[in-house]
DNA sequence: TCGTGATATTAGAATTTTCGAATATCACGA
DNA sequence: TCGTGATATTCGAAAATTCTAATATCACGA
């Protein structure tokens, strides 16, 4: 029943992870882009970003608002997307912390 | 400068944007589990578990305890995980809401 | 030390993703 | 209507991911 739901909170979450994309929504979340703008800023060409825009748009990640020939881009997710680099930006991935009680928890087979 | 630091983000986020690490990491917050235990409960071999648990390993998502031939996992950066599927729970996948005034943060080139 | 349960690793095929090159589409002004 | 700037699509090839089957390793008790 879950399934279904997974499956979308996979598409999302493997739309993010690809480092273009994940510079694309990072750029997209300063300040809504056209396709050229975010060609300018990121080492990729505009038929790949095009690409990559197609992506993030199929995991209703970014949306477009057309602007004459223009497409305007925009993180239409902010909440999701913002909070996840949050939780990213809040990771040390060297510090070790205090781990849980592991075996406490386990249930001997 | 960022770059390596967004390469970590991309290796969290790709080790968590497959259905069945999705699902081991799940379980995995409700309490520690050894391989088996997460073979009983998911659709997958072994083996295949196995491979998954070393992706979630490599991007230090998880960790385990020995026990004795056994191995428990366990997240080892529950705030982390729990934190994005907090945010992807409080998604409606449908809802198209209110739209940020897209053209008006846009530089016209 | 041998057997066994628990887990990991390897190898290779199948599938998916990614990207460049070429081309197509689309909006608009001359 | 033509040209042009802006963006999308298509087509393969290359690279990466995923899975299965087989095998290896490892801890422990008889």
């Amino acid at each position: 029943m879950a399934a279904v739901i997974e499956n979308y909170w996979v598409t999302v979450l493997k739309a993010l992870a690809h480092p273009t994309r994940l510079q694309i929504v990072i750029e997209l979340l300063q300040g809504t882009k056209c396709v050229n703008d975010i060609h300018d800023l990121l080492p990729a060409s505009q038929a790949n970003i095009s690409q990559h825009l197609t992506v993030l748009r199929n995991a209703r990640i970014v949306d477009f608002a057309q602007d004459g020939s223009q497409r305007c881009y925009y993180v239409c997710r902010p909440e999701l997307v913002a909070g996840v680099l949050a939780l990213l930006r809040n990771e040390q991935p060297e510090r070790k912390g205090s781990q849980p009680s592991v075996l406490a928890t386990h249930n001997q087979r």
